[in-house]
DNA sequence: CGCTTTTTTGAAGATGGTCAATGGGTGTGG
DNA sequence: CCACACCCATTGACCATCTTCAAAAAAGCG
């Protein structure tokens, strides 16, 4: 009924190559399936997990929880994507990941997940490279909330978003649900509730973007990518989707 | 001479268990040395390297190139560090690599590393974990560089630059060596040269830090975590370096 | 239709950015 | 040994931008 498997499947061969024999040992591990609604944390910072998350249905968010009480959201995630690969190989999680909106998760056992490793380094090479490509988008963001100006940062953002939805098939054509608020964006973005209503208001007064209660509308992707400077080759992905 | 294995060893001993026949395996790289003076390009963006880079001595850096044409700082690294780690399964690199100051390296082939981890999981473990170690200092810097003013930031830089450094067991009592310039903090911060300065200003009049011509002097450690709202559990370490 | 939630707008004020000038330290050559 | 030059750090003044705070408008929802 999810696909589970198959959803994992699709998602590593974004970036690389399996045998059969390696979908065949992805195929092996078991899961379990949790619904969850909006703002529901699936791990604390502090916690030490033994299941890996993999995202089903909807969206989730890692963030940092600050002494102000703020939050600093880090990356958002969809279909396919292992929110918290970064614990696989960590004690105790530096960072928390919460839903965004309604969301499905199925979690898989560390230990199997480890055990596949070891019988097929491939497999672990491929789980590895998801991590890594996480590493570039965290890169990414540094340079994008320390160095462009808001309207080029809002653009930015919202590229890699719907360029990587269009990868996990997710998107209606040139629309995607976006379950998250203009508040959450600017605890995104480094910027001023004023401010991200104000960049957003500019990317749609240029006919490039809408974004109006939890759904994005690319109205002009070349437009869009010009503004926020985007280049995808950070996103590593073996054929780009087309937009 | 320079002791290349038994830094990578050390190094993955700060945050892995290795066993002996582990050890073994990693003495048994073969590597090449090379010396840089200030500012070398070590991997650009763009390249699709075959060699894993290793600090030996000295300071070296990672940073995104922008269309302006300035460069965005994303992390810096010092002995024991792999700076590329994040290349060893991506074909192309995204961000660029050089060196600050006078540096020595040593380098890997990724081949050998591969072929390491097919014969000893651990130890493809171990390295593994070091790429997510880096992957919460770039999520770190997305907070700091986000969320935190001008000061706050500043010296939670230097509280994570200090305390890996202790780690690394290259300061000399409260020092540490650091041949950056101020304008390059500013790219690394995401702040203008002005605003850079009256930080370190800010920070030595409350005798937390001094800074000045590449010295890093430690004043109050206590304090200087406190104004950098430092907790250093997202670097992972089996046991923390005193200070 | 009225309530809640979310977005939008406005104005005032603070903060950080830009630019230009000054100061300090070091090394070189006269 | 002094003078000059260079490089980097520092300071100051002005200005643009973003933040803050508050209020209004618009959109969803029962």
């Amino acid at each position: 009924m999810y696909q589970v498997h198959q959803t994992l499947v699709s998602k590593l061969k974004e970036h690389s190559r399996l045998t059969s024999d390696d979908v065949t040992m992805i195929k092996s591990f078991s899961y379990s399936i949790r619904n969850l609604i909006h703002d529901e944390d699936i791990i604390r910072q502090g916690d030490d997990p033994n299941l890996a998350v993999l995202v089903i249905l909807g969206t989730v968010a890692r963030y940092h929880l600050l002494q102000s009480g703020r939050r600093q959201f880090l990356s958002f995630h969809v279909k396919g994507d292992l929110p918290d690969a970064q614990g696989l190989f960590l004690e105790k999680m530096d960072h928390a990941v919460c839903s965004v909106g309604n969301a499905t998760i199925a979690s898989i056992p560390h230990k199997q997940m480890i055990k596949a490793f070891e019988l097929r380094p491939n497999v672990g090479f491929a789980i590895w490279r998801e991590t890594l490509i996480d590493g570039a988008i965290f890169r990414e963001a540094i340079t994008n909330n320390s160095a462009r100006p808001p309207t080029v940062r809002m653009a930015h953002f919202f590229c890699e978003l719907f360029y990587r939805a269009k990868a996990a098939r997710i998107t209606d054509n040139q629309t995607l649900d976006f379950p998250v608020l203009l508040p959450q964006l600017a605890d995104t973005l480094g910027m001023a509730l004023a401010t991200v209503n104000r960049s957003l208001s500019d990317l749609r007064d240029a006919r490039a973007l809408d974004f109006r209660l939890a759904k994005l509308t690319i109205l002009d992707w070349k437009r869009l990518t010009k503004v926020g400077q985007f280049s995808p080759s950070y996103l590593h992905l073996r054929k780009p989707p087309s937009i």
